[in-house]
RNA sequence: GCCCGGGUGGCGAAACGGCAGACGCGAGGGACUUAAAAUCCCUUUCCCCUAGCGGGGAGUGCGGGUUCGAUUCCCGCCCCGGGCACCA
């Protein structure tokens, strides 16, 4: 315990005191503003971005302390290579979350909130953390979210925002609609009410009137390979057709969408999703009661039991057929929930001979199946014992006149075929749905439109945002469907804007992910009240240079994003269409070997460790666990080498002499050193910069050594970003004025920072038998000769050697 | 089921296809000290031979392959973590 420690030691200078130096320079930093840049005459700015945090009344995670860390050593190196780097913070406040522990602790959330976020911003503050602290925002502060009620107009406008009826996620208990992660095996994460699923109307966004645009972008911008991943895997591009199957006696068809055209000589039956507008149609009188029966025992299964659940198939027949285009024979039309109105067209054509759904459903109804694909080896006549769903190699069968071709050849042929007669055209499917921005709870912005009588829906005129959130004390949500805005008249009731008769207001609330989809363009430009961003500052400052975050965001915040740049920019109020030039996912902390949980009672609280060991010890070790992009485990047995790493400097820096000349070993290692810092710190690998940091304190100290000024100077600079505290104190020590952060990162010598003589590995036969020490450009018959000569590496050669590999400046490997 | 990560000493982890285990923790031994702390030095993957000095062999989840040489590249598996999931 570091308590213990006298204060001064024998050396005769004072201690490393963290939990002083870090107050001091804490203070100093806010009163001299060094951390605020000037966002108006910045020549080389630099914006770093860290995803702000929801501030829950428990108190800054660990895990952000992580994450911000992170952020914060790049913002500090930028610096130091001569950047104006922005660094901002804020809060993302909204949200049902926020919502459901002020119902619980039963305090209102707008006194909440801003206690939670003083909370933050006190623990934030300890961290150490470069924030600019004069352009801090809250998503819950009015002259914010005025701007998230301009950006639904900005959509509303332009189209893009509409209304729709939709399936929601219903608690009868909890009386309120759940978010999809709300619900655990179909029942409510809170009560453990099995959920309903309910109608409501919801607004949309036309999020997938972007999905070409959002995949294709992925391209170019550079992001993390995960997050990319995760984002086409998301947007969910199929390549495929729709076909047409004429209903048999009527004048209509269904629409289908397929993958695979090729297997259409296959397709023994049609499937209708329960919701889909045809099925009354295509129902038989004999069949109606039945098929009613199922639709509406479908209708209740909530969204999550019928699509993780069990995979039973259950299905009714229609009565009716519907006729294949391809063999033209009549095939039964059946209504089943396995197929979702949500993707596609809400009707597939079965092909049980090669998809393994349809072959379990015709299994279970004993519906024909027709091999339309041959596995090389197998042939028309061989049996199915399972669907054949191997979409490369096999060959049609069954499907004159396109027998014999490759599956790619009879999509592009069959496809073809089918449009001369317009019965079927290429179509691209994307498995993202719009956006449902519709909240009907309290506790976010809420959606600016009026619901006039006489002149329709109307949206509030921009004049008159923000529409404020009134500050009512009974919103608790009820079983109406409705948001509890709707119970307070005096709200409720407005005026329209267009007729000036009286009128309602929408009562529901916009998704929390909507006050996160713009808030970097607001950061620069905090202090404009009459726009969400301005014009001249957004080009200064933005796109982000780079946005270091939580995976866990990958298609949520991150896609939503993308999005509302994209939108803006085709509106014109943005040059650019992509928001975050670089992305970086951290990894995932987690506390000895176990994820961090509060039920599990191994959550580290930040405040205790700083305490304990001060904020610079313990940004240190959290960089140090491992690498930023693989996230780390925390175990408190490794925190006391980083402390004992920053008492070693610390005592460098007061122990060192300022006269004769430094060791020329010891500068050739700094300047190894500086190099590895530098490039290890510029592409994230903060944990092997710091091992580098190390080694070269070794160096400095090894035997008791007394460093030279020369030597110390420099590695007060290196450390800087990861310690600053401690690197501000020592750097006004060693005599200088100012900040540490407005100096220059020390540059490398490439000469001095490469060993003129090098160790040189010799393996015969790849095995490693010696290494001899040479100059490091020697040639390789040198090489040779230096290596025989040394007997223990000799002894393993007999003979000339049938080969030599030479790698320059590596090894040398002799095969004999 | 599909898609991403990842499996290396007692532990956290390093290694442009080129000396596996840097750096740190822990452990053991030593120096300094009246003593302790701090600091500094040495040892610390496993097995075998040797009184010792030394020397030999194996080793990066498993099985193959490519290569003079593989933790690294390729093929086939196993295990762990995360995401998606009746997506036609």
């Amino acid at each position: 315990m570091t308590s213990s420690t006298p204060n001064s030691t024998a050396a005769g200078h004072a201690s490393y005191d963290p939990a002083a130096i870090e107050q001091k320079w804490q203070e100093r930093w806010r009163a001299e503003r060094t951390n605020s840049p000037d966002l108006t005459g910045a020549e080389r700015p630099y914006y770093q971005l860290m995803m702000f945090p929801y501030p829950s009344a428990e108190g800054l995670h660990i895990g952000n302390v992580f994450a911000f860390t992170g952020n914060d050593i790049h913002g500090r190196f930028q610096r130091l290579q001569g950047h104006t780097v922005f660094e901002p913070i804020g809060f993302d406040a909204f949200g049902i979350h926020s919502e459901n522990y002020a119902l619980k602790v039963g305090i209102h959330p707008m006194e909440l909130i801003p206690r939670n976020i003083a909370n933050f911003r006190r623990q934030l503050r300890r961290v150490g953390l470069m924030v600019d602290w004069s352009h801090e925002l809250s998503t819950t502060d009015p002259a914010y979210y005025k701007w998230t009620q301009w950006i639904f107009l900005q959509l509303l406008e332009r189209g893009l925002a509409y209304r729709g009826k939709a399936a929601v996620n219903w608690c009868p208990s909890c009386k309120t609609v759940l978010a999809n992660e709300q619900v655990v095996n179909g029942a409510c994460e809170r009560c453990g009410t099995p959920v309903e699923q309910r109608y409501l109307e919801q607004w949309f966004f036309k999020i997938t009137e972007y999905a070409p645009r959002l995949l294709a972008n992925l391209d170019w911008i550079d992001w993390s390979d995960t997050t990319k991943t995760a984002q086409r895997n998301w947007i969910g591009e199929s390549e495929g057709a729709e076909i047409d199957f004429a209903l048999a006696g009527a004048d209509a068809s269904i629409r289908v969408f397929t993958t695979r055209p090729d297997t259409i000589f296959g397709a023994t039956y049609v499937v209708l999703a329960p919701e889909h507008p045809l099925v009354d149609a295509v129902t038989s009188s004999a069949q109606r009661e039945q098929v009613r029966a199922y639709v509406e025992r479908a209708g209740k299964r909530d969204l999550v039991a019928r699509k993780v659940g069990d995979r039973e198939k259950t299905g009714v027949f229609t009565g009716g057929y519907a006729v294949n285009p391809a063999t033209g024979a009549r095939i039964p039309v059946w209504v089943a929930d396995y197929v979702l109105m949500e993707y596609g067209t809400g009707a597939i054509m079965a092909v049980p001979g090669h998809d393994e759904r349809d072959f379990a459903f015709a299994r279970a109804f004993d519906l024909p199946i027709v091999r339309v694909v041959a596995a090389p080896g197998d042939d028309a006549a061989t049996p199915l014992a399972e669907a054949y769903t191997d979409n490369e190699g096999g060959r049609l069968v069954h499907s004159p006149p396109f027998d014999g071709l490759t599956t790619t050849e009879g999509k592009a042929r069959i496809v073809a075929w089918l449009g001369e007669h317009g019965r079927a055209k290429p179509t691209v499917t994307y498995r993202l749905h719009d956006w449902t921005i519709s909240r009907q709870r309290y506790w976010g912005p809420p959606i600016p439109i009026i619901y006039c009588d006489a002149c329709g829906m109307q949206a509030v005129p921009e004049k008159d945002l923000p529409v404020l959130l009134p500050p009512i004390t009974d919103f608790r949500p009820d079983d109406s469907g409705v948001s509890p805005l709707a119970r307070h008249e005096e709200w409720y009731r407005v005026p329209c804007p267009e007729c000036g008769k009286m009128a309602r207001r929408e009562t529901d609330v916009s998704d929390t992910f909507l006050d996160s989809a713009w808030y970097f363009l607001r950061y620069p430009s905090t202090e404009f009240t009459d726009v969400p961003f301005d014009a001249e500052r957004t080009k200064q400052w933005l796109p982000v240079n780079i946005y270091i975050g939580g995976n866990e965001h990958a298609v949520l915040h991150l896609l939503y994003s993308r999005f509302i740049t994209m939108v803006l920019h085709d509106a014109g109020y943005l040059d650019f269409e992509e928001p975050f030039m670089r992305f970086r996912a951290h990894g995932l902390l987690i506390r000895n070997g176990a994820k961090m949980s509060k039920t599990k009672g191994n959550v580290v609280n930040p405040d205790e460790y700083i305490e304990r060991w001060g904020a610079d010890t313990i940004r240190l070790y959290l960089m140090y666990m491992g690498p930023l992009e693989e996230g780390g485990d925390f175990r408190d047995s490794g925190i006391s080498g980083m402390r004992r790493f920053l008492d070693r400097l610390w005592a460098s820096a007061h122990e060192m002499r300022s006269d004769g000349a430094p060791d020329d070993a010891v500068i050739r290692k700094l300047h190894r050193t500086i190099r590895k810092v530098t490039e290890d710190t510029s592409r994230l690998g903060y944990n092997t910069a710091i091992a580098a940091m190390m080694e070269y304190m070794n160096t400095l100290r090894g035997g008791e050594r007394v460093p030279h000024r020369a030597e110390v100077e420099p590695l007060v600079q290196l450390v800087a970003p990861y310690a600053p505290h401690i690197a501000e104190e020592l750097w006004e020590r060693l005599g200088h004025t100012g900040t540490v952060f407005s100096s220059r990162w020390p540059a490398f010598d490439p000469a001095l920072a490469t060993e003129d003589e090098i160790e040189l590995a010799v393996q015969v036969n790849g095995k490693l038998r010696g290494t001899v020490r040479v100059a490091r450009d020697i040639a390789q018959d040198d090489a040779l000769a230096a290596a025989l000569a040394v007997p223990s590496i000799a002894k393993f050669v007999t003979g000339t050697p049938r080969k030599v590999i030479f790698g320059p400046g590596r090894l040398l490997n002799l095969v004999v």
